[in-house]
DNA sequence: CAAGAGTCAGAACGAACGTTCGTGTTTACT
DNA sequence: AGTAAACACGAACGTTCGTTCTGACTCTTG
């Protein structure tokens, strides 16, 4: 949004590649590090160029930080979002985001794995505008799975006084804890977990493997 | 643990008070700023004291944050935990573990927030000591909850078939969604819904008020 | 009451931080 | 082809980082 305010001069080719990739790295860091944490050094370490040479693609690393939002906002829209938008309405487009953020995980597209999940916390006490644009595209997430659970009490897929706000915070907590502990722990299965949860709550259990309560497994 | 393993220097009582106070501010700030992002400088500055005084009491950076995760883990621990063990086996002990922490962000004891729900995502990635201990608590908690569901599920207050696990991963879940929304908007009604949303998971729906879906009000 | 160790301030260290600047090199438009 | 601007480097800036050291106080203890 508004990113011709203060442009008026053209852009190269090659800068907009570099720039782009500037962005990916900044994704892809940050989710480690943090958005504050952040450096512009490790940044043009990891590029293998300076950081005067950022500097030429960003006035300043809020600059930089409300860009990278933005690239992950668009990533995580792309990669999780969209998939979703193609099931039917209701319970399966629920289904099919949860399944799109898991296997996103899995595939393990981000070294800290979620990216929001880590500058929602964050960003969450330190106001400004990169906490804002965090917020906006946060609310927007929530916003989305709660108009799919309304779609889905409006179709009768599930229960009329089914809640969709309470839903969206139970799913929306399952993803965030499941993703802390993929990320801590780095194991897989609580991924399994997740989706074995988020069945069950959609009133869609599966033919259930006999499970005995294991405490020898993994900590989540 | 371990804490005698250099030390076998007697500590005077107007050290032990600033120590404490050390680490109660510690442990306040790493909310904000993390636990990477808390700096000795403004650690001082925030006591009235200078950088070297600090150093008087830790011998590094990394044994500073080590002693705050254990600061943090204490409070923790009287501030939810033990109300939560005072409770009746089962349920009951679930629905006050859930209420103590939903009260103690109410409470604003932190002003990010709840201090390990930050720590464990920002030290997820960061292996070391530091993120082992945070792994040792974090994993303490789910397990506490788990037992707490493997003992209400023993106790029939539960359906034979629920998974102590999954359940654990849920309401683990709606408490770190919660924390999340609560400090990003700064608004306590995600709390109301957090504490429904406890109740119904675990079968307690009170009387319920007649609400109509209702997008205008706050984003979560 | 006199050691002696605990406690703390303050200066200083090298490294890294975000940022600016001057200087070439490369691309795009006329 | 030539000119202007985008691009990128590398050095330098002031500040802050974590850490170390020295030298005063002060509490504890024999």
């Amino acid at each position: 949004m508004a990113e011709r305010t203060a442009h008026t001069r053209q852009r190269r080719a090659d800068g907009v590649r570099t720039r782009a990739a500037i962005l990916d790295a900044a994704v892809r860091l940050s989710t480690v590090d943090g958005l504050e944490g952040l450096s512009i050094g490790n940044l043009a370490k990891d590029l293998g160029m300076s950081k005067g040479g950022i500097y030429a693609h960003f006035d300043s690393k809020q600059d930089l930080q409300l860009a990278t939002v933005e690239a992950a906002g668009a990533a995580f829209q792309a990669e999780v979002i969209e998939p979703s938008l193609k099931a039917d309405p209701g319970v399966p487009q629920l289904l099919a985001f949860c399944d799109a953020y898991f296997d996103h995980l899995e595939r393990r597209v981000l070294p800290g794995g979620c990216f929001f999940a880590g500058a929602a916390l964050e960003m969450g006490t330190h106001r400004g505008p990169v906490q804002e644009k965090v917020a906006e595209f946060h609310s927007g997430f929530v916003q989305l799975i709660r108009d799919f659970a309304r779609t889905a009490v409006n179709l009768q897929q599930l229960p009329r006084d089914e809640d969709p706000a309470e839903l969206a915070l139970e799913l929306n907590g399952t993803l965030l804890a499941a993703d802390t502990s993929f990320v801590m722990y780095d194991d897989p299965s609580v991924l399994d977990l997740g989706r074995r949860v988020v069945r069950r709550r959609l009133g869609l259990a599966e033919a259930r493997r006999n499970e005995t309560p294991d405490e020898t497994s993994n900590p989540q």
